[in-house]
DNA sequence: AACATCTATCAATAAAAATTATGAAAAAAA
DNA sequence: TTTTTTTCATAATTTTTATTGATAGATGTT
């Protein structure tokens, strides 16, 4: 039994499929077939039951790929005692971004992150909270920004920044005269949200059902997109809440339908969350040091009260 | 990297010696020289400090030990899952016992173990307490019988049954006229026990503390095995405890020094003790099968009371 | 029926591991 | 000190293992 076996059965149980699996492994077809074929004999049991189409996990075989996915993942650790050792922060890095944090905050830190450590190779990925989460656990993630808490014991959190929701409210907006709005003044019927699997639409939901009791019946429109839901607002069809970065994009004339809560100003925590295994720690420690450096100077807010962004 | 070089950087970790890590490895020495030279090649970093002698961990090679063991360790769990599903127990399995049970009950189980469950090559160890948990987190050890409980986050009990002690009293001593005797007659001071190190001494000791506040200053003497204890009993230097298992080997003559307590009875627990992995479970499971069964005829107490062996 | 998709098999070859034989350095013994 | 022994490294060679390209066979699709 290898490493290498191992990580061919976690492929092919992956993919369902020898040839896409191969090629994954960067190695021919045949190979996985009979390294996979003697991993069996050896052991004396079928781990693929290959009269299924697609090819699917006998019993044994799913207890077999749920070890041999804690033996993969423990043999990269050797390679991570030594870079830690070394000081080295280097390598290929998978990092998810949710899709409301990844346009405002990714060109803040990148470049800078870029310079700091050019031996990472990060790769990006625009997900959902929830698709981070199962891809931090099976590894396919080495980390990800997300809003917080998640309160799930296999992934650990670090604040990166709470940031505060703005009101972007329309000329025609019964509350654009408001100098200052409060949440008491929100209404869950009037507010253009985010479609459904966004967290920032549960967290804004969250806020007004904290202060009004309000259901989560009725909404008028939900949009994919922040920049949709400006646009959509702008067109009169209600107002909506941004979170506090995506005000710095917009331009002057959008800028003066943007209205700040009263303080204690409603905010998400947004954090860099990974395994608790703590897996490449040292690169999730630089990019920690790189975003906090650089939000630092965008966000100076004070006493800003959290909201739950995901209160099921 | 693979797994093989892993278990070679173990041998040799353990061994100091990488002619004595080669012959426990079945190669020869060149092999592991060559193949422990190229991981550490690869990684880059010396595992070892070849200029000890003899022969050191580096730093990171102290790191790299502990999750090589790590690893070698779940890749054995691979054959594991396979030997659950088939329901098959065999292998080679490794059990300490404690030298106070190791002469009475090993030979009431072991005939029947093997008759039972033949494809089991039992390699059987006499060992203390102490020794006996190192080897159980180390992994050198399987699983083993001892007095419990140990209260160790890493290892598993399974009560085996619960021993009665019984007093053996020679003519010439106080107590030898009593039919039945009180745990509040002892007397620290008038008890023959074995030396340190055995955990039955420890139980007898805090049996007297419990019932007369005596400190533990002043023994009489002391000895390595119980057999001996019963010769120096029998030259009229003391009376001494006899775990109940025992007695049932003593010869006729010598039963007439036995002396049973009144109830409550004072009992030590025997357990079967594993890591907390759960490594071999299968035969832990039929070994604790076999062994209750035994028991169960030979001790046929009611109404035991429990003293903690070991209660630091 | 023809085609496409997928895995197994085979022989050839490339790669890696293990072995035997040997050498050099350090420790132990004379 | 000199000799002997122990111990690890190196080199050349053999053995074993992994990988590949070509292809066959099986299954499902159009």
């Amino acid at each position: 039994m290898t490493i290498t076996q191992l990580s061919y059965v976690l492929a092919v149980a992956e993919n369902q499929n020898f040839t896409k699996a191969a090629q994954k492994c960067f190695v021919t077809q045949p190979t996985l077939s009979m390294q996979i074929q003697k991993l069996e004999d050896q052991l004396d049991i079928l781990i693929f039951d290959r009269t299924k189409k697609p090819i699917e996990l006998t019993d044994v075989g799913r207890k077999i790929v749920t070890q041999a996915r804690n033996i993969v993942n423990e043999s990269y650790r050797i390679q991570d005692i030594v870079d830690q050792q070394k000081g080295f922060i280097g390598g290929e890095f998978k990092l998810g971004i949710i899709p409301t944090v990844m346009p405002t905050l990714l060109p803040m830190f990148l470049r800078n992150f870029i310079k700091k450590h050019p031996k990472v190779k990060l790769k990006i990925e625009e997900l959902t909270t929830e698709e981070i989460m199962l891809r931090i656990k099976d590894g396919h993630l080495d980390a990800a920004i997300a809003a917080t808490p998640l309160e799930d014991e296999n992934i650990k959190e670090r604040v990166l920044y709470f940031e505060p929701f703005v009101n972007y409210i329309p000329k025609n907006h019964r509350l654009h005269g408001a100098k200052k709005i409060d949440v008491a003044d929100l209404e869950v019927d009037d507010m253009l949200l985010l479609e459904d699997g966004h967290c920032f639409r549960e967290g804004v939901i969250n806020l007004c059902k904290t202060f009004k009791n309000q259901t989560e019946e009725t909404f008028q429109l939900e949009s994919g997109s922040i920049e949709t839901l400006i646009r959509l607002s702008n067109e009169g069809l209600g107002m909506t809440l941004l979170p506090y970065l995506h005000t710095l994009e917009i331009n002057d004339k959008e800028k003066e339908n943007l209205h700040y809560f009263n303080e204690p100003i409603p905010a998400r925590e947004v954090s860099l969350i990974y395994h608790k295994s703590e897996l490449k720690m040292q690169i999730i420690e630089a990019l920690q040091d790189v975003i906090s450096g650089v939000v630092r100077g965008a966000i100076a807010f004070q006493n800003v009260k959290i909201i739950s962004p995901l209160p099921k």
